[in-house]
RNA sequence: GGCCUCGUAGCUCAGCAGGAUAGAGCGACCGCCUCCUAAGCGGUAGGCCACAGGUUCGAAUCCUGUCGAGGCCGCCA
């Protein structure tokens, strides 16, 4: 099914058979080497180093064995032409036949091309977004929201058993401030002046927020003490962020399969466990840190810690638990979830990090190492900045001031889809820019609209077909004649079209979804480019009048190429258009 | 001071499990709609792949160092 694929297994097959026939050194077997789509052409359809990478490791000729390749895939029914090139690349061009049964394949298999069993059901927990709820969603969490997804969706794909999860810090000072915040938001609603302190949340969104516990108990807690109101204040403006964050994943199409609370894993005495575990490692020790190196804090003095032994597991310096008072740091409850993450028993974790957290790399690797005594995979995907652009001005946003751009606004003025295809235009661990006036143009600036508009050309061809008398459903396409696939533009496209299985399955193991989002460009692009040279040659053309043969071949290439680009828009969680 | 990420065309970026002459979009310039959607297509111009070493038959890709940009660095979360 995976053209490249089957090539390499056929040249790995001939390599044993020249082994036992004494023709080539028994270290010649079991090497990686490539085989791909060359970019020139004239360097023929598919490309091997198979015979530099088999002789660099078994010190010998890479022209002599070459020639040994080159006489056995001569014989092959499926290859027209072999040759040897520069230091001792093999070139195929493979016969017509062998290209033109693709677009069968794909047709036949439909949304299941190109798929591979890489996961082998391996249980993968994907944790991403995992914003503090102390407000909506912004679009710098949009861009975790939409890796996460389309990583979960292309894992899946690739035969994972993927969980998605939220890890809701409902446990530290940030809610109390919520609470704080929302109160002033209460008194506001019971027509009192307020006045915001330096850690209040300022936000707009908590005014509705204020209205609704007014609703509720009325002017009750206007004139009482913080204790009297705090906690149920806190678990109702927690609740009722969780309300709005779910709401934004939702219209950006991302649904998590469970959100898991701090406070449960706090008040279920994880922690206790997870650094007795620890203890018992020999990792749990009481100690002074250094200070800090560069810029030294003001009111710095050493104090004793309860202290993990994190470099013991590559960290920079191990990390307080316990702070001098004897209450738990941030990181004892990290430390307690990612304990209950490995005892549920997954093969991998993987955590979708803003790169301002980068500094937890390190420790979290520490962590899960030594729990799950390296057994476990752990991968932090660190997602970098997203610079909003308005107007030529980056600008800046600031939680506490509630002046950032929401995730709402982006979605509001562009729509689900256009968000999530910008956001997944670049691979992690770079920038992007989100230019708020391009985005929202509709214009060729705007490549979603460039890949929809191939898919939209490819279901209108499909819809004047039928309107003329066709029947252009699946099974009938497959009675398509690859004779009128022979044109090298045809050959030219579908070699394309080939790529997409090669291209899931490295986009799955690097867990990178932008490199479908590139080939969807460039299939789109090879076909618009096709579509072109209908222009100027008739028999490129899809649909033409008193030909149905040729029309119906050139509808089965068409159909093709709707389905790949379907399932890769689908894969990323954007709808495929079916007309612009 | 240390750690992480990045540095590729005027701009925004792909490529990086080493491979042959480094790609795309935008911007600039020149062309293409009596004909399947011109939201499209073709062409021209534009590069010491930050710099310097190293590994290799072969380096944009791997290693080391330098420079530059961003992020992070105990008792906040």
């Amino acid at each position: 099914m995976d053209i490249f694929s089957e090539i390499k297994s056929l040249i790995e097959a001939m390599i044993l058979d020249l082994i036992s026939e004494g023709a080539m050194p028994g270290d010649a077997a079991g090497h990686n080497f490539s085989v791909e789509r060359p970019k020139n052409n004239d360097h023929g359809e598919i490309s091997t180093n198979a015979s530099l990478i088999v002789a660099g490791k078994s010190k010998s000729s890479p022209r002599k064995i070459a020639e040994l390749l080159a006489e056995k895939l001569r014989d092959h029914e499926r290859i027209e032409s072999v040759s040897i090139a520069g230091p001792g690349f093999i070139n195929l061009v493979l016969t017509p036949d062998y290209w033109q049964s693709i677009i069968g394949d794909i047709i036949n298999l439909a949304n299941e091309y190109g798929r591979k069993d890489i996961g082998k059901g391996q249980k993968v927990n994907l944790e991403f977004v995992s914003a503090n709820p102390t407000g909506p969603l912004h679009v710098g969490h949009a861009r975790g929201a939409v890796y996460g997804d389309a990583l979960g969706r292309l894992l899946e794909f690739s035969g994972y058993d993927v969980t998605r999860e939220y890890y809701v810090n409902d446990g530290g000072a940030q809610v109390d401030t919520l609470a704080r915040s929302t109160y002033l938001r209460y008194l506001q609603a019971n027509g009192m002046e307020i006045s915001f302190g330096p850690d209040s949340y300022q936000g707009n969104y908590l005014v509705d927020i204020g209205e609704k516990l007014k609703d509720k108990f009325g002017n009750r807690f206007v004139d009482k003490p913080e204790m009297a109101w705090l906690e149920t204040f806190r678990q109702f403006s927690i609740s009722e962020m969780l309300k709005l964050i779910k709401n934004d994943l939702l219209s950006l199409n991302v649904v998590m399969d469970q959100y898991i609370h701090e406070k449960s894993i706090v008040e279920t005495a994880r922690i206790d466990e997870a650094i007795e575990q620890l203890r018992e490692k020999g990792l749990i020790y009481w100690g002074v840190l250094e200070p800090p190196k560069g810029k030294m804090p003001e009111n710095w003095e050493a104090r004793e810690q309860m202290l993990l032994k994190s470099t013991a597991y590559g960290d920079d310096v191990d990390r307080p638990i316990k702070k001098s008072d004897g209450s738990w740091t941030y990181f004892a409850p990290d430390i307690a979830y990612h304990y209950d993450k490995v005892s549920r028993g997954y093969d991998e974790l993987i955590n979708v990090f803003g790169a301002d957290h980068g500094g937890y790399v390190k420790r979290l690797t520490a962590v899960v190492d030594a729990l799950s005594g390296s057994k476990v995979s752990f991968v932090i995907k660190l997602i970098q900045m997203v610079n909003v652009i308005s107007e030529d001005q980056v600008l800046k946003m600031s939680k506490r001031a509630g002046n950032f751009v929401l995730l709402r606004e982006a979605i509001d003025a562009v729509g689900s889809d256009v968000t999530r295809f910008v956001m997944l235009m670049r691979k992690n661990d770079a920038n992007l820019d989100f230019n708020f006036d391009k985005v929202r143009e509709q214009s060729r600036d705007n490549p979603v609209f460039y890949v929809q508009y191939a898919h939209a050309r490819i279901c209108s061809l499909l819809k004047r077909a039928k309107e003329s008398g066709m029947d252009t459903r699946d099974q009938a396409l497959l009675d398509f004649d690859g004779k009128h696939l022979r044109e090298p533009e045809h050959i030219f496209f579908i070699r394309k079209l080939a790529e997409w299985p090669r291209i899931i399955e490295q986009a799955t193991s690097h867990r990178e979804p932008h490199r479908i989002i590139f080939y969807l460009i460039e299939v789109a692009s090879g076909f618009h480019s096709f579509w072109s040279s209908g222009r100027e040659k008739d028999s490129l053309r899809i649909l033409q009048e008193g030909k149905p043969e040729m029309t119906l071949a050139g509808l089965a290439l068409a159909r093709s190429t709707g389905i790949i680009i379907g399932q890769g828009l689908e894969m990323m969680g954007v709808k495929p258009l079916t007309e612009m």
